[in-house]
DNA sequence: GCAATCATACTAACATGCTAGAATTATCGA
DNA sequence: TCGATAATTCTAGCATGTTAGTATGATTGC
């Protein structure tokens, strides 16, 4: 199978693209597959490119064991594609898995605000409202790397106020593949602005336990960061699956 | 850590529980995934029992390395427990995260029939009913077996008509807790009797594009499967998660 | 008889050797 | 020059050796 791994690239080879382990926390495998896997969600490995085994070994000083586990677990996420006995391949981008991962995410998510209209606690809302504080300064300051971290930390307080534990990993584990085409998007300041207002509208509908609106706000929120996704299978077609 | 596999155990011990690996597809870790998978669900492995690599070894005939890798998969869904450095141990019950699978599906099948009341089409609704005929030939005939693989089947179709192509995946994998313990209860033709009028009712809804009725069914329905659920508890303490 | 200590037998985790098959490159023939 | 074929060099997958840490059971000291 061709792969296209351009030769002639301007062979960023040698890997200054894997964080150290030391960076992370378990056992040497669990470690290498979160290093490969914010590698891949941040694009310094390419959609489409070939996953060197051996590299990756000499780069993380391990062996080959807890790197083939990790390839494992990503390949389950569909980060990456293992093809037998020929390679590993980080995957290409595809709207239709993008799409999917916004569903799963809109339909815990609204699952959740539904259920935290009977539970949410003032405290809680407090901390909801406490974060959406931080998200405006952000956007004022124009650090929209911690205004994307904080969007993150919102939707996970939401999630997490139902009091189910595994809920979060798996709305964020489908969440990846939006995550990692978001990176090639550069953040507007309007559509910051936008974003943060969507996610003021969330907030009170939750906090005015009316999951109707949530409902509503959640849709508007997803449906603008859609919007702004599709035009990316037009620009950087060599990145998506061809489909 | 003291797992108390009970040392007088009748010792069911030599391992007529797994299946040949021929039943199976894909490479020898996938298949020796799921031939402890279905061991596991089916509860010829006991919630909190040690698993012993070597025995399943010996039993499947392969070497460490995909029983292994297998093990990491079933960690990775919450089937069993791996304590670093002493052994792997098949995850007790939680009604925490039984209630936390039934959430997860009933999100995502909630979802799925709300964008399916715009978009199925009437060969899709056939396909449902025909389903559903299947389900009561089979409550009439007290096969409850295939009753519940046609249950599975019917969630699946409403889940695929969408489109969207790992989220059944994503849906059974939460409900894998719940298929365990349901393991536990004996169907009682009664309320497989009510199992399928929901189901019809849910259809219905669906087929008469009508989200909120579909909701309400959907809830009705889970609703009444946690309750048969929750006495587990009480009455099988020890498969339960001390919690 | 009982508690503390030590030896033993397990385990998960990691390292590494080997094999079959795929892709690439080199070689050869026209 | 070009196309087919053969050799080489990759890879994933599997088997197995090694190590460090845990639990268990025996032994000892009281």
């Amino acid at each position: 199978m061709m792969q296209e791994n351009s030769p002639s690239d301007p062979a960023q080879g040698s890997e200054f693209r894997l964080r150290s382990l030391d960076a992370y926390e378990g056992n040497l495998a669990r470690r290498t597959y979160a290093a490969l896997r914010e590698a891949i969600l941040t694009l310094r490995y390419k959609p489409g490119e070939a996953l060197r085994k051996q590299d990756i070994c000499a780069t993380l000083g391990v062996s080959r064991s807890p790197v083939a586990e990790a390839i494992t677990r990503l390949s389950n996420e569909g980060l990456v594609d293992v093809v037998p006995q020929s390679g590993t391949f980080v995957a290409r981008f595809s709207m239709e898995e993008i799409r999917e991962g916004a569903f799963l995410r809109e339909s815990i998510e609204l699952a959740c605000a539904e259920l935290l209209a009977e539970i949410i606690t003032d405290e809680q809302i407090t901390e909801l409202r406490r974060n959406l504080r931080l998200q405006k300064v952000m956007v004022e300051e124009g650090d929209f790397a911690e205004f994307y971290r904080l969007d993150g930390e919102m939707h996970d307080l939401i999630i997490g106020f139902t009091g189910f534990k595994q809920l979060s990993t798996i709305a964020k584990t489908g969440w990846l593949h939006v995550d990692r085409a978001r990176q090639l998007i550069l953040p507007m300041p309007g559509r910051v602005a936008e974003t943060l207002q969507e996610h003021c509208d969330l907030v009170d509908a939750i906090a005015a336990r009316d999951p109707q609106t949530a409902r509503k706000a959640m849709r508007v929120h997803l449906g603008q960061l859609m919007k702004s996704l599709i035009p990316l299978e037009k620009t950087h077609p060599e990145l998506f699956d061809p489909s």
